[in-house]
DNA sequence: TTATTTTAATTTGCATACAAAGTATTTGCA
DNA sequence: TGCAAATACTTTGTATGCAAATTAAAATAA
């Protein structure tokens, strides 16, 4: 039996893995300029959009993991980026709530994207919109 | 300034982030029944299809990195599924082989793609190959 | 109101990723 | 031949990702 359903060319996981460590690495020099993470960059990203937030709106904007998402803002605070503060309405939720050298990084963060697409020969806009909603639908299907 | 290209919803990024989590977290169960984690699956799978290679080789094909290869062998031999022997030609190099177990383990995995795949509704056998071809790309194009 | 359940976070233990440093061999070159 | 450079791995330290257990507080039911 050859099991071809085995075989790794044919894995979407794998490939899913690969290209996510790809790009993840990819991120790692530019990141490295703003003393930031993979993951945190994720926090910031969400947090740039909208703040003060609580803990669980941030979980459910950036996918994070929530055991993970208290070490990676315990970080964070202590990088001064920003802080968890408590919600008076609501004491088991916390806020967060960026610094100011937190929204400041946000200018310094504006040109990474365009470092990252640029060194993408092979993808032209319309394929990473394109990849991007195949993705979406992925998501949406293994969701619960 | 609005900074659209920070924006979480244009992340190619982001979206395999959670793309390869999510399929991840999906094979969980259905590896949990051979004892196996993802990352020990893809060795399995690299093996299945050629035995008794070296650990470059296994890391070439996987793309696993090698720090966590050298504790994944171990835990994988641990638990009987392969050996890693001493190369005589090269005394530097190992090589990976299945053991019976290893090897009689393929039978049972042969439904999990399956199991797997039934759970996309929303994408059908040819937006699984375009997704699969566009995340080739990209790896390609950052490789390296 | 009190007990039960649910929700929001944190903690713990295990398994990777990954960079960087270290070790053992083998190659290749002067 | 002898030694620097390249290879093949392993080790170490940091940062997640995840399931499961735990804690605290709010919501709901009896």
């Amino acid at each position: 039996m050859s099991f071809e359903q085995l075989k790794l060319k044919n894995q979407l996981c794998h490939r899913l893995y690969m290209a996510s460590n790809s790009i993840a690495r990819a991120y790692r020099e530019p990141l490295s300029d703003l003393n930031l993470t993979y993951p945190q960059y994720v926090v910031m990203m969400a947090l740039w959009e909208q703040d003060e937030i609580t803990i669980a709106e941030l979980i459910n904007k950036t996918a994070i993991d929530g055991g993970a998402m208290t070490q990676i803002l315990k970080k964070m605070s202590e990088k001064s980026l920003l802080a968890v503060i408590k919600d008076e309405h609501d004491k088991r939720k916390r806020l967060v709530q960026l610094t100011q050298h937190g929204q400041s990084l946000k200018l310094k963060a504006a040109d990474i994207p365009k470092n990252i697409l640029c060194k993408f020969d092979s993808v032209d806009a319309t394929q990473a919109l394109q990849l991007m909603q195949l993705l979406d639908l992925v998501v949406n299907d293994l969701a619960d």
